[in-house]
DNA sequence: CATTTATGTTTACACTGACAACATATATGT
DNA sequence: ACATATATGTTGTCAGTGTAAACATAAATG
């Protein structure tokens, strides 16, 4: 809950090892199996250290969806910066960047959009950051309207569109859904351009 | 494991009552969280028992993802035969109908299509059942195409890209994910009914 | 009717999240 | 500078969990 910013006292920063460490520990293997003793002997103290930090469990699975959508916002306004004037390919490239981190750290996905953490204000950071997400994505949709290349329409609903889109795929193909049942499937890069493209062609102006 | 279809020994139909006691209990609570010494309870038989019919945890919440997506099928299918001759109505009563079942089962939502269960052949039903329900979309697509109401392309892509649409928007409302940054999605008839809209409007003919 | 097999119970164990009591290092106030 | 308070880490403990082994019993089978 706090971070105090000048550094504590015994460990050196006690808190974000904990986090790092948790962070690896939940990708090599699941929410549910994740263990705060596991975590604990990872970084070297005692089982119970962690309860210092973060108030349980939950709260410390909160910590790691926060970075994680911060991640997500930063590599996503990185991939709209290299297409600039070309919301077409903006949109594309953040579609592709959210679908590589679900398919980077699927365990994580699982935390940000799975039912385990509450979505009320108990950890306010999460709603922001995934706020924040959704808001650029609003802006690209605006962008495009406004520069005549995506047809007008409910700016909201057209990105909950994109978004829905992105994120199904994203977690169908990481939970190895798709692949049994869509062979063509296999070379993401190409699959995410296809199904964007698909998607974006009712939107575009022709 | 087995279904011996004729009436067990002493407890008429444990395993069918495990099943649904469990499912019950899930959507009650959370899969991390469901216990099988409380479905036990619930049944009233030792905690151990549900062990002669399953081999553990992961075996029972397997029988119950197999469950519910044979419920997906009916339903999808029933959804289908509403409207006749008319491929566009099928496939937004088909993706209205998946919304329903994920909203009125989040937990079993996550079970089916979270990184809880293998996707490997370890448990053959589930495979089956996805690609059952998998397969009636595409059939879908191909009879719109055939109609000459949808353009011409890749079904797999078309149905994979309606697919992950109708997914990705029914988890992020489940999750809760949408009411607090899309206003206008409160009213979830309408709201499937503009997405999917939306994204038709690429696939279908002019 | 004897034997096997399927089913259910009791007991036990290791592991987990979490709390309380305690110990210690740092910060703070005077 | 020193005393006190506060933040941090440890030890001990508890109830609850999944699951395996040993045991008990009822149904199926020969």
């Amino acid at each position: 809950m706090k971070q105090p910013a000048t550094k504590p006292y015994h460990h050196g920063d006690l808190q974000q090892e904990i986090l790092s460490a948790a962070r690896l520990l939940l990708e090599e293997t699941s929410i549910s199996a994740l263990s705060l003793r596991a975590v604990a002997k990872k970084v070297g103290v005692s089982h119970t250290a962690p309860y210092r930090h973060f108030k349980d469990k939950e709260s410390l699975l909160a910590g790691i969806a926060a970075i994680s959508f911060d991640e997500l916002a930063v590599k996503m306004s990185e991939a709209v910066a290299l297409h600039p004037g070309d919301p077409t390919a903006q949109i594309k490239e953040a579609g592709y960047c959210y679908f590589n981190l679900v398919m980077a750290n699927p365990q994580s996905a699982q935390l940000m959009f799975g039912d385990f953490l509450p979505c009320d204000d108990t950890y306010p950071g999460l709603r922001e950051s995934g706020d924040l997400a959704f808001d650029s994505l609003k802006s690209l949709v605006e962008y495009g309207q406004s520069m005549g290349e995506f047809k007008r329409g409910d700016i909201e609903l057209m990105a909950l569109t994109f978004w829905s889109c992105i994120h199904g795929l994203s977690l169908l193909v990481a939970g190895r859904h798709v692949e049994a049942t869509v062979p063509s499937a296999t070379d993401h890069r190409i699959l995410i351009d296809t199904v964007t493209t698909l998607m974006l062609a009712g939107m575009k102006c022709s």
